[in-house]
DNA sequence: ATCGAATTGTGTTACGTTTCACAATCTGCG
DNA sequence: CGCAGATTGTGAAACGTAACACAATTCGAT
């Protein structure tokens, strides 16, 4: 199967991955492509297009079994099995990044934690040791390291992202306010929550 | 002019602002929509065309004046004022994001801090003094507080978001993992990590 | 056993977005 | 001055995404 499934469509896919747990939570069993879609505000026409990509996951008149469906979409995700992740950045955002349980929570384990600041080299940040930036590359590729999540000022987020794709690193969560320049194999997400209010301004009289 | 210009595009001008931020800091003074597009890895034409929807900011052979463009983007996002924001959470990340300084260097002033947990009001979260939230309400509207930040755990995201609309909010960034349901002309803009995380494995082996 | 209400999966249509391609214009230089 | 090179703004074409609409199926009620 050699299919090209949009990337928009698995985008969504963890969007319906977080309303099923809830839908679990408040005791439901079964759900159906309105009743997501109408949480969600999605048309349920897409929710079922979305997930025919995948396979017929449904049963006609009956809808979806949660738990089958949730198993389903975390295998197509790759989300059932545990992720290793390095942090680059031990300051203010790096550290509140490293506290946070929910990351662990959900099978990303920060593994790795790196800074540039001499003074921080060695302390612990929350169970973590901070390591220096020369020994990136290497622990990187001990432990076999894919994802990592970049918190360091803009200037430096592109070197770091250099380096951490030279250590092996495929996915990178990019917290500083820039753009990085990556090759085509390399998938970068970006957090800037000051983007996302002046996207909202315009709106605003 | 009713012109009714599309999200997509207005959710593309915060980054060419960005960029072009990065540029002056850089000495440049003048620039065009390929050397914008190839920072940025979007297509020159795109960039044209976007800017088209506001006007031509450009000059054709020469490209586009920097700080000119840096301004007329900035009144396009209504950004060029200062906005007041309120933020509703004082744990965890609620107190990392009052900490960051980020927000209001870019205009986003936190103005009032809401918590629901007795023992934290009056208490200090930076130089915001944490209030209930019965005193939410009024507190909006006093202040004439259109936006604000959403940093309570996922169960309660929900009934936060409609006290911050009753109370005026048009405008709601949301930490907590849970999609919200809102009037259509309240705007929502949301932040989890996870999501971007569960986006990417799927590319991974 | 049959009916009716609910719901999926999907071919088709409608809509939205991006890219292409080029005339129009600007600048600097000989 | 007049030309070469660069670059914009934009109509038209290509591409991508979402919505529609319905046959097929399921299930519970009678």
């Amino acid at each position: 199967m050699t299919t090209n499934i949009p990337d928009i469509v698995i985008s969504r896919l963890p969007i319906y991955l977080r309303a099923l747990d809830h839908l679990s939570q408040e005791g439901h069993e079964v759900t159906s492509s309105q009743e997501l879609g109408r949480r969600l505000g999605i048309s349920s026409a897409q929710i079922r297009k979305d997930l025919a990509w995948f396979g017929g996951f449904g049963k006609q008149g009956t809808g979806y079994r949660i738990n089958y469906l949730k198993d389903q979409l975390r295998q197509v995700l790759k989300i059932e099995r545990e992720w290793k992740v390095a942090l680059v950045g031990a300051g203010d955002l790096g550290s509140a990044v490293a506290r946070y349980g929910g990351f662990a929570e959900r099978g990303f384990h920060i593994t790795c934690v790196f800074d540039a600041a001499p003074e921080k080299i060695g302390k612990h940040l929350g169970k973590f040791i901070i390591q220096p930036l020369n020994e990136l590359h290497a622990s990187l590729q001990n432990n076999k390291i894919q994802i990592a999540m970049i918190a360091v000022p803009a200037e430096h987020a592109q070197s770091v992202a250099d380096a951490l794709i030279a250590g092996g690193v495929r996915a990178i969560l990019n917290y500083a306010p820039i753009n990085l320049n990556v090759p085509e194999d390399v998938h970068v997400q970006y957090i800037d929550p000051i983007l996302h209010l002046q996207r909202m301004t315009y709106y605003l009289a």
